[in-house]
DNA sequence: ATCATAATGTGATATTTTTCACAATCAATT
DNA sequence: AATTGATTGTGAAAAATATCACATTATGAT
């Protein structure tokens, strides 16, 4: 059963926020928690999809690999986020995997238990629904970030997107702290660009003094800078995010 | 009201198979009919979105555009199509803009209808979830599609795409007509491409016969040649679509 | 503090893709 | 059959991005 606590938590999600505590609630009430430990899989691409998962605490990422070794970082996950709706019902098998990037406890809710509480409860299948959508146009939304405008839009566009999801701010002058370390590669993996040119496109930016780093951390000076090259739609939170 | 032959046609649809007859006959219980001339809008972006639209005939496509004029097409819907779906609950505005691309007629359905059919029939509940479940997986692996190999690779997904789509069997060879006429700028609109790199890399196709033109449609001789350049998955025909 | 490993930085070069500037072809009208 | 506009084809040059091959700098464990 889920404490107090960690429904806060949720509720400053944003990857979550569509779901009333109550339904939040009802879900959580059927799941069981398993442990993932960093590095470790939750689930692999072509795993059979029923199940549903709620990250209690940890991070994970969601990609698709290539037999050449290559990585296409799709999402990342926290604490108070939904994974696994988008093959939820469709019982075919998974497309991407899921990576815990660090130590994590999830809930797990299986498809079955879901119908059920759909069946009782409409307006958790509104809350649902209004998830899934949410989470598509996430996706619409990073079509449109990593086609338009050329391996700098992609780069600055997720610069944003983390600064949405792991952004605090840093001091007076309204200069935001992306307070998770990602590595030059993880980026390079997010944009489907190499890590040099990553390399290269964030030295411009530093030039400009659009970012800087600390403590191997990325701190944004400048946001508008970085939405005007990815000629950015302020797109709200929920959907702006990794 | 539908008629029966219009179940027919949405039952070999792809887009809403997930739907029962039953249930989508509900849905468009409640639906009110419009038409759009071919080149018209059904909506813009920044719209609001409280409507779904069912097509009964005709095409429409999904995209973005750019202030440079590029534009981006995401999906391109016909008969038995469902739009809207990402959308739909969000209470927020549209991202991407649709129009005709042939002269087409749409049932309209509101969000406030959709809300009532979720509360009284939990098995519609499901069948919605499980296509708007279909519809991401779809916009995912075309993420995959776009950017993991190369503009050849998103053009040849974009073929087997189209092949799914439209696709008819062409001789006993197993050659498939894709039949609708597709001009390479709007293949290029599809890939984030230009208009002569589609052209060149469709010549080169055609030089390995891969493919051919016949009456401005392609014929694609060699599917398999297609699937190797974007080490396709043979994802299912509902997800591996345009 | 030292060592080992991972992460970052950078030049030189190759490859991919775009841009520009037309020519050629096709398809629908007059 | 001639004309017009849209579409397709192509060369040459520029720009964007990747590749390769290291040097440098951090980070964490001993």
């Amino acid at each position: 059963m889920n404490k107090p606590m960690e429904l806060t938590k949720q509720l400053e999600n944003s990857n979550t926020s569509s779901f009333s505590p109550a339904n939040l609630e009802r879900m959580l009430a059927y799941a069981t928690d398993r442990s993932i430990a960093a590095g470790s899989h939750l689930f692999w691409e072509g795993d059979i999809s029923d199940k549903l998962f709620y990250i209690k605490n940890g991070r994970v990422k969601l990609t698709k690999s290539t037999d050449e070794g290559k990585e296409l970082i799709l999402y990342m996950y926290q604490a108070g986020d939904i994974i696994g709706q988008a093959d939820l019902f469709s019982g075919t098998r998974l497309g991407f995997t899921a990576e815990a990037l660090e130590d994590t406890e999830v809930s797990v809710i299986d498809h079955k238990d879901l119908e059920l509480i759909i069946c009782q409860h409409c307006d958790f299948a509104i809350d649902f629904m209004k998830w899934m959508g949410t989470h598509h146009r996430l996706t619409q939304t990073k079509v449109r970030d990593l086609m338009l405008y050329g391996k700098p839009g992609a780069l600055c566009s997720t610069l944003i997107r983390l600064s949405n999801t792991y952004g605090e701010p840093h001091n007076e002058d309204g200069s935001i702290l992306i307070n998770k370390k990602i590595t030059h590669t993880d980026l390079s993996n997010m944009i489907g660009a190499t890590r040099e040119s990553v390399n290269r496109m964030l030295s411009d930016l530093r030039k400009k003094e659009t970012i800087e780093y600390e403590h191997g951390m990325i701190i944004v000076h400048d946001l508008e800078a970085l939405q005007e090259v990815c000629h950015c739609e302020l797109c709200p939170k929920e959907i702006c995010r990794i």
